[in-house]
DNA sequence: TGCGAAAATGTAACTGGTTACAAGTTTTTC
DNA sequence: GAAAAACTTGTAACCAGTTACATTTTCGCA
């Protein structure tokens, strides 16, 4: 007959007096069975069936002086953007052991350091921030306790902390000269928003200084195919003669593509389009979307190995460039067929 | 002069020691510094600065019984769908001082319950599941452990987890009748895998069901708007008179929406089209999309209310039904202007 | 049958915090 | 100026596991 604790959870020392053996024999039984007599194994096995035990993770982690996750600040799950990221990251963080929590910021640094803190708080290894601009109290967090940090959507081997990413000024170079090889001469550029977001901003600015004899005119939207589509449709009603849309997000290009079908304007005839990340949909729009491929999926395997190899080998990590490629299809180019 | 520690993480006894006073002192800097004397609480902070201490975050979880995250169980992060769930629960979590760590299962019931293991082991206090279909070893784990989980996406009061997602059959239905209530006579299905996938089986059985004189044939396709686009094309081609394509997921139709478009299709005249979930985008498609909007971000939400209730007082919740409803949008009807 | 080695198990210290209770100090009150 | 009250701090037990080392049991073989 084995004791009911009460309601209690059930713990190694109940089962050690419930089968009449030693808590040692118990975490035996759990971590190295085979060094357990049959006979004893079953009986304590049995009693921990019947008493429900589970043993707490916490006391291991205790231990072992390992919770086996990280967590990833990301601005936001609302769109596409950062599920091939997310998909890359987890994926290959499993690889390693490493289990993800993702914590969403909304590009605002107190909440970002607020989720750092939790975060920290429950016992995460390793953190992922994106782009490099954050409040002084992450900065300083992470400094202090050297948790291992790897910074992503940003490359940048200067930044006190590894970056994995892409070059966001090479980016924005490979979007307009492209666009200015195709004999384009104003450019309407819906981006996201530039308050907190570096990424952004460095674009812009990257786009501005190689503007060159092109006319830029910048339309600040939010991240979603309805403000992509919202943003084109003050583009087109703004009277001038555009000859380019050229949006920093796919998910926005999405949006204004379907306003300029919306609108019945030739594409890239009428209006040329472009877009940046080239989300897996953007191969299959009509008409297919050019983008500048920013190899999400890719950086999340990226970030994940170096992170994982961070904290398995303390070796800090160096940063990673991903190489922005640039994908022509037919919302820029006259000739391309099915 | 304090003493230096190796390499070792510093703890609580060594802060004690190199500051002159008892761990509980320290302790108490750390949880109540207002009761600590002003110069105490001075020097050890000082100290616990120069040592950069750390609290340990699975030493105050053996003692709390807490680790406050919650693991989710989803079938992929590769596609729009999940986005507005995740950030419903995500951001409700939140409000409970929950956290939330996502992991994928690839529709595969042994990498979800060897997930939902490991979860398990790095102490998630509560699980959130895709579907009411799971590995035996899953459902069993779940029933020893007592652990609070929750099954979405498929509302099932007989079920013996309490569910919080749509009737599945009921947004078949409706879209089946909104189809037959505008003279659709043959009718092509894309669907998403049905393997291990309860909630798209459920779809497919209800459509079929109450097809009545309707004829149906049924596309099964990966989700992702590249195969819905490849589906239609199988569609288009296959010679056939179809009055509508129906696609039990968004993504799916929105892949659709840019073949049709492609071939020059007129969307409803030749051909209506009609969605699934009613992702944000949809409203904003060209032309617009008719959808049956299966409320994800409330699910989010009423999940991790009903998971937060759960472990913060031991209540086990109800099953939370979500009324799915109709959009009806361009693709399916004439007369609607933008 | 008896001895040594191998196998199984137990004891107790340890992980790094929290906290009940006790004890020592300082401040207040009469 | 002494007793009471309030404030600080310390001691040691406790949380739920793991594990080094000691001890007991079992077994093979001369």
């Amino acid at each position: 007959m084995t004791t009911r604790i009460g309601k209690r959870r059930a713990n190694l020392r109940d089962v050690a007096k419930a089968s009449g053996v030693s808590v040692a024999t118990v975490s035996r039984v759990l971590n190295s069975p085979s060094v357990v007599s049959e006979k004893t194994l079953t009986r304590v096995q049995r009693v921990i069936e019947e008493l429900r035990f589970t043993p707490s993770a916490a006391a291991r982690a205790i231990n072992s002086g390992r919770s086996r996750f990280v967590g990833a600040l990301i601005p936001t799950l609302d769109n596409a953007i950062f599920a091939g990221f997310l998909e890359g990251l987890e994926s290959q963080l499993a690889a390693s052991g490493l289990s993800l929590i993702v914590a969403t910021t909304n590009d605002d640094p107190e909440i970002e350091f607020a989720k750092a803190q939790e975060l920290l708080n429950i016992g995460a290894e390793g953190l992922i921030i994106s782009g490099i601009s954050h409040s002084q109290s992450l900065e300083k967090m992470v400094e202090r306790t050297q948790l291992p940090t790897i910074a992503i959507s940003y490359f940048d081997p200067q930044y006190h902390l590894p970056t994995v990413g892409y070059d966001n000024r090479a980016s924005a170079r490979i979007a307009i000269e492209h666009l200015r090889s195709i004999g384009c001469q104003r450019i309407a550029v819906i981006h996201g928003p530039t308050l907190n977001n570096d990424r952004t901003r460095t674009r812009v600015d990257e786009l501005h200084r190689n503007a060159g004899s092109i006319a830029l005119e910048y339309f600040e939207a939010d991240i979603s195919v309805q403000s992509g589509a919202a943003k084109a449709k003050t583009i087109l009603a703004s009277g001038t003669r555009w000859d380019a849309i050229l949006c920093l997000s796919d998910v926005l290009a999405t949006g204004a593509l379907f306003e300029l079908l919306r609108q019945n304007i030739r594409i890239p005839e009428d209006m040329a389009l472009m877009g940046m990340e080239d989300l897996p949909s953007s191969a299959s729009t009509y008409p297919r979307l050019t983008s500048v491929d920013l190899q999400v999926r890719e950086m999340g395997i990226a970030a994940a190995s170096a992170l994982a190899n961070w904290i398995e080998h303390h070796e800090r990590p160096e940063s990673v460039k991903l190489e922005a490629r640039l994908n022509i299809r037919q919302t820029t180019a006259l000739r391309l067929k099915d």
